[in-house]
DNA sequence: GTCAGGCTGATTGTGTACAAGTTGCATTTT
DNA sequence: AAAATGCAACTTGTACACAATCAGCCTGAC
C-alpha cells in the first residue's frame, strides 16, 4: 500500500507536467481536485500537496477558494521568456561544459537518441517532452541550484510555447528540427571536450534557431497575391 | 475565523522566512510540526501547506517521512551563489530600471529609509531583513517570471551568508554598511532615471562591495606577528 | 426593465482520527 | 563486550468529515 501510494504520488505529477507541457492542459485551464483525485486513487490531501508542488514549479496557479489553474501565458510572459532565456540558457549550458559527470554524459546522449527518434516518428507531444528532457539533463549537469529555478520555469514555457508556434506544415520545420537535433549533437561535444566557450556560443546559436522559429509564427511570410485581393481592415 | 486562518498561516510563512534568514533558524535546523501547530493555532494540515509553499521558494527542505529541515548551506552552495549572483542581480537592476512603477520608486525610497534606520539603531538581523526588503522590491520592479524564482533564491542566501559573516568589529564593517547605504540611493536615482546602463553597473559594484566584505572573512587579513612566529601547516 | 440582494449548489479549506513509517533503546546472541 | 535484531514510542502521511467560501440564479423592489 504504501509504495502504491507514492507511485500514484509521482505518477500524478508526472502526468500533470507532461500535460501541461503539451498543452494537453492548456494555460487557464482549471483543475478538478475530485475528478483527479479519483483517477489516480488518492484522498484529497496528497492531492494538495502534489499541487501546491507543482505550482512552486511553476506549472499551475493556486488561487484562494477557487482552486489550481494551469498557469497562464501572456504577451506579458512571452516578453519575459524572450529578455531572460538567452541569458539563463548560456549560463546553464556554459556551467554544464564544467561539471558534467559522464554518467550525466550517457544520459544526455540517450536522451539525445529518444529525441531523434521522435523526430524519425512521433507526434508533436513526444518530440516537446523529448526535448525538454535533454535540457533538463543539461540543468542537472549545471548543478546550481540558484539558476535551476529559473531554468525550470523557462524550460516548461520553451515547451508549451514550442507546442503553440508548431506547424507541422509551415516551410522550414522539419529543417529547423533537424538543425536542432545537430546542434543538440555539438552540444553534447562541447560539453563532452568541457569546452565551456563553445557551450556557451552554442546555447546562443540554439535559442537563435528557436526565436526565429517562434518569430516566423509571430510574424509569417506575406501571403503572395496580387494587389488588391486582399481586404485591408 | 476566517480572517483569523488566513492571517495565521500569514503570519507563520512570514515568521519562518525572518527566522531562516536572520539564523534563528540555522540551516539543517529541523522544524517541529507539534510545536508549531501549537504556537500559531493550526493544524498540521495548514501547516505542512506552509511548509510546501516555503520548501518551493527554497527556504525549506521536505524529506520524506522525515520532516522539514531549514535548506542546506555548503560550500557548493557557496560557490553556486558566487557563480550566478552578478549575472542575476545585473539582470534584475537593469530590468527595474526600464519598468519600474512610480509607486515601487516610492516603496523602494521607504525601505531604503527602513534600512538607514538600521544602520543607525537596529540588530544585525533588523538590518539584515530591510536590505532584503529593498532588494526583494528591485526584483518586483524587474517584473520578470522566469527570472524572480532564482534571484528570490539568492536573496534568501545573501541574506543568510551576510549574517554568517556579519562580524561588527572587524575592520572597515562599518565603512563598507555605509557604503552599501550609499549605492542603495545611487541605486534608486538610476532606476528612476530609467539609466539601464547606470543600474547594471551599480548591480556590479554593489555586489562587488558584497563579495568582497565575504571573502575578508573568508581570507582575513594575517596576523601581524614577526616571521618565524606563527608555524605554517 | 434593470439592478440589488439573498439563497442554493458546488467547491475549497481545515480539523481530527487513524495508518504507516522511522528512530532509538533494550535485549539477546555470538 | 560488541553487534544485530526486535520492540516501543514518536513522527509523519492519508483519509474523511465538517466548516467556510464562492458562483450562479432567482426573486423582488425601484
Amino acid at each position: 500500500m504504501k509504495d502504491d501510494t507514492k507511485s500514484r504520488k509521482a505518477a500524478l505529477a508526472a502526468h500533470l507536467k507532461a500535460a501541461v507541457m503539451t498543452l494537453k492542459l492548456r494555460p487557464g485551464d482549471d483543475l478538478d481536485e475530485a475528478q483527479l483525485s479519483e483517477a489516480f486513487g488518492l484522498s484529497r490531501t496528497p492531492l494538495r500537496e502534489v499541487f501546491r508542488h507543482l505550482a512552486g514549479l511553476g506549472y499551475l496557479e493556486l488561487r484562494e477558494n477557487r482552486g489550481a489553474r494551469v498557469s497562464q501565458m501572456s504577451y506579458a510572459t512571452l516578453r519575459d521568456f524572450f529578455l531572460v532565456a538567452p541569458m539563463i540558457y548560456g549560463a546553464v549550458l556554459r556551467l554544464a561544459a564544467q561539471n558534467a559527470t559522464g554518467d550525466q554524459i550517457d544520459r544526455l546522449k540517450a536522451a539525445q537518441a529518444a529525441f531523434r527518434e521522435t523526430l524519425r516518428a512521433g507526434s508533436a507531444e513526444d518530440r516537446a517532452l523529448a526535448n525538454n528532457q535533454f535540457h533538463e539533463i543539461t540543468g542537472e549537469m549545471a548543478a546550481n541550484v540558484y539558476l535551476l529555478p529559473s531554468f525550470q520555469r523557462l524550460l516548461i514555457d520553451h515547451a508549451r510555447i514550442g507546442m503553440t508556434f508548431y506547424r507541422p506544415g509551415q516551410a522550414g520545420m522539419g529543417e529547423s528540427l533537424d538543425l536542432a537535433c545537430a546542434q543538440h549533437d555539438e552540444i553534447i561535444a562541447a560539453i563532452e571536450a568541457r569546452d565551456e566557450a563553445a557551450a556557451g556560443q552554442l546555447a546562443a546559436d540554439h535559442w537563435a534557431l528557436s526565436r526565429d522559429q517562434i518569430e516566423l509564427f509571430v510574424t509569417p511570410a506575406g501571403l503572395d497575391l496580387p494587389l488588391g485581393s486582399v481586404e485591408r481592415i
